[in-house]
This record gives C-alpha cells, structure tokens and sequence, in this order.
DNA sequence: GTAGTTGCAAAAAATTTGCCCTCCA
DNA sequence: TGGAGGGCAAATTTTTTGCAACTAC
C-alpha cells in the first residue's frame, strides 16, 4: 500500500518532467510514513538522522512543490507553522487547541450532504472540510491534575 | 447592532480586570466594522491613519489578548499569516485560493447535523466548522482572460 | 550535456519580547 | 498612584530567495 503510493508519486513526477531526487523521495515518505501532520521542522528533524546533508530550504522549497503539484496536502488549521499529509483522500481534522495535536477523522454524513445551492454563486468550490477543535483527552487529564 | 457589541466588548473587559485602552477598542472596532478577515498587518495600516502613533507590536499583542478571552476569533484557514474577525456567532468559510478572500456562510444543514458518537472518545470538542475552499468568480475570470 | 535541484547563506515575512515610559482604573 | 498596557527596537520564528555546485534525465 505504501508502495502503491510511491509508484504513484513516481508516475506523477515523470508525467509533470520533474526530477524524482533523493531528497523528494524521502520527504514525501516521511509524510506518507507519518500520521502526526508533521511541520516542515519536524521532517527536517527526522531526515536528518538519516540524511545529515539535506537542508531545511530544501524540504521547506520541495513541500511547497509537492503540494503545488497536488501531491500533498497543507492541513487547514489555525495556527501559523504549515502541516502536511500525504493522505489525499477526502478527511477531516480534530485538532487539540492546546498540544496541536492532529487527528484523521471521516466523517461519512457530512460528505454526503450537499453543500447549499447558492454557495455555487461565489465560484468554484474543488474542496470542502471540517474542523473540529477542543482539548484532546491527554490535555483533558493535565489540566485537571495541575 | 455594532453598539451592542461594543457595549458588550467594554462588559467583558470589566469583568476580566483588562484595562480598556483607545488602541484595544479602535483594534476591536476594525474588525467588527469589517467583512474581509484582516491580518494583523491590515489593521494596523487602517488604524494609522486615524491614530498614527499605535505600533504593529500593539496590535499583534491586543489580537493576542483578545483572542485569549475569546473576544475574536482567529480564522482557521491554510495560510500562515493570521486573519481575524469579530463575529464569534458560529459560521462558516469560503476560501478562494487564489486571491484568499475569505467569505462567511452559513449551512444550517451542516450546524444541525451530530459529529459521530466516537469523535467524543477524542476529548472535548468546542468547535465544529467547515472550510470551504476553491476558486472565486472574479478569479475564475482572471483566469480566463489571461 | 544541461536544465532542474541542492545546500549554503542571507533575506524576507510574520510574530514575539524586553525595557522603559505612559495612562487607565 | 500602582500596575497593566503602549511604543520602540531588537530578537525569534517561519518561510523564501540568490547563487554556485551538483545530478538526474
């Protein structure tokens, strides 16, 4: 299965005459490797150990490439540093307001209702998503022990 | 109608030992006399020119405070600069992705309808809103005569 | 071979902080 | 009048960019 994904982002990057690099390959396996939504930083961080040359630019500079293309996706959240994820597939988020923690969630009865006829007057809508946000139950448990 | 929620803006302050400033209530004024969601940035060039002493710093921190006590809300989008805005009364966003205009909705179907029962395993969720995104009509148009 | 990519360093953009003075409660 | 808040400048954080060297195709 993750295998079929990185054939699928190799297809892609010939398809679009991008270079598939090492550095690409493993950003975008760190993300489809991941479920935590990482931030740029934090793949950084986590290739290093096994990449000690790979920069920051780089990741920061291949992320945006990769999500121009559509390969991955910036999580709509409230906070100003980026998330990412690799999972394409229409989902939605739970997000803790104080460990910003990401959660996947889906939520079938909300996919399938349609969304009001008129929104269709403001143009062209390609995504929609909910966001759920509260205290998660580890920051539920902190709270009421401090 | 704006009266009231500045009444009730002086209210909260009271109530919380926050000292009512010039600069917190100009800030909280432009964002309840507008529709576009500023950023911090956008507030402080349209408050220069009625009061040209206030800093950016002042007004990064007030949105800060304000948003802490729940006076704001900040926008939960895919962009890292921070939009804002004053209407605390559950809705919902239209994104345009090209010119980030954001636009409130309403979607009575959507506030009417449970979250799963297992998403209250997660912890406690206050929040539940959809994030509309794709591509508005004046940027459709663009577009195609470009 | 050569255009697209990388790594480095520096810059830019967005936000926060320390310090001292001011002004609201 | 005491202390929260403002303005200034400097620092942090997050992200982007210019450029020479490098490498995938």
């Amino acid at each position: 299965m993750q295998e079929t994904l990185i054939s699928d982002f190799e297809k892609t990057f010939q398809q679009r005459g991008l270079r598939l690099t090492q550095q690409r390959l493993e950003i975008f396996k760190a993300l489809a490797g991941s479920k935590d939504h990482p931030t740029a930083e934090k793949i950084y961080a986590q290739l290093r150990t096994t990449m000690p040359t790979i920069s920051l630019d780089t990741v920061y500079r291949n992320l945006h490439t990769l999500h121009s293309h559509g390969l991955i996706n910036r999580v709509v959240t409230g906070q100003s540093q980026a998330r990412f994820e690799a999972n394409l597939s229409p989902h939605h988020h739970l997000i803790c307001k104080i460990c910003q923690k990401i959660t996947d969630i889906s939520w079938q009865d909300f996919d399938n209702l349609a969304p009001p006829q008129d929104f269709n007057q403001w143009g062209d809508i390609k995504e929609k998503q909910v966001t759920l946000s509260g205290i998660c139950k580890t920051c539920l448990k902190d709270k009421k022990s401090s």
